[in-house]
DNA sequence: AAATAAATGCAACTTGATTGCAAACAATAT
DNA sequence: ATATTGTTTGCAATCAAGTTGCATTTATTT
């Protein structure tokens, strides 16, 4: 992914490419994993973490990345793929690995959706599944 | 629901019952809904938050009360059904209420499973759905 | 170049969760 | 009954993560 790209990603979302936006976003994409507020601080030390937290508030304002509640008490954020309007149907299945501590998109499953009791109405669905991911059940 | 049952509910897994651990209990029961500490403290007045704090850890460790993970920040917790052994068979559907901020447990709704990637295995799963709740939607 | 606006860093603050310790309480042994 | 021991609770302090105020820097416009 060039340079270009990473331009394009924010400016279509309306964010102006400032360098530190640019770093952050290309380090959540290289990650490729939701990840924290302090994962990203660990990541970019010289980044102050007031920095990181505005750019991920702007960035979630903006849609170009989405929030996920993997159960850790923090919430995570990843990039939302290119064209992702965070509708439900766009909404992916979220796993969190108990060793490793990771928080995968599995961008490929979207999350299932239930018949709800009368009255209640969706806005959106937050479904993550904790246990061991590939990596961790070889190593172990 | 008489004295007995609670008391019953809480040997049944292995814990004292003591005055406060029973006031918490009847409270949880009460409620009916997956509620957090602070939902707790400003329902118990009389009680210490830690105190309260130092009890649903206590509970949760016995599988009394189960974690719901409802994207507040703040972990909620309800009382487990009679036999429950908290296996992801047991765990249901629960609802995050945007407007009333209520948390329910929708017990006769399991969550739904899907298929992992290979090497990917499931120890839990966190299943919240947001939106309206019936009452709401009708108060409008 | 000057003036204005936006972005960033630093430090302080806030909130909720957690812990240390002493007092209160319960259970047991003498 | 009383002493002894262990458990539970309340209070106060601590901790960590998120958030905000403000000064400084950087970018943009005039």
């Amino acid at each position: 992914m060039d340079q270009q790209a990473y331009l394009e990603k924010l400016e279509k979302r309306g964010i102006k490419p400032t360098a530190i936006r640019l770093l952050i976003l290309k380090t959540m994409i290289r990650l490729d994993r939701a990840v924290s507020l302090l994962d990203l601080e660990n990541e970019l030390v010289t980044v102050d973490k007031s920095t990181i937290f505005r750019t991920i508030t702007l960035f979630h304002g903006h849609h170009l990345i989405h929030g996920v509640d993997d159960g850790t008490g923090s919430l995570k954020y990843a990039v939302c793929s290119h064209d992702c309007d965070c509708s439900i149907s766009e909404q992916h299945t979220h796993f969190y690995c108990e060793q490793c501590h990771r928080t995968f998109c599995l961008k490929s499953i979207h999350v299932p959706i239930v018949q709800l009791p009368d009255g209640f109405s969706v806005q959106s669905i937050n479904y993550v599944i904790k246990g061991l991911c590939a990596e961790c059940s070889t190593h172990e």
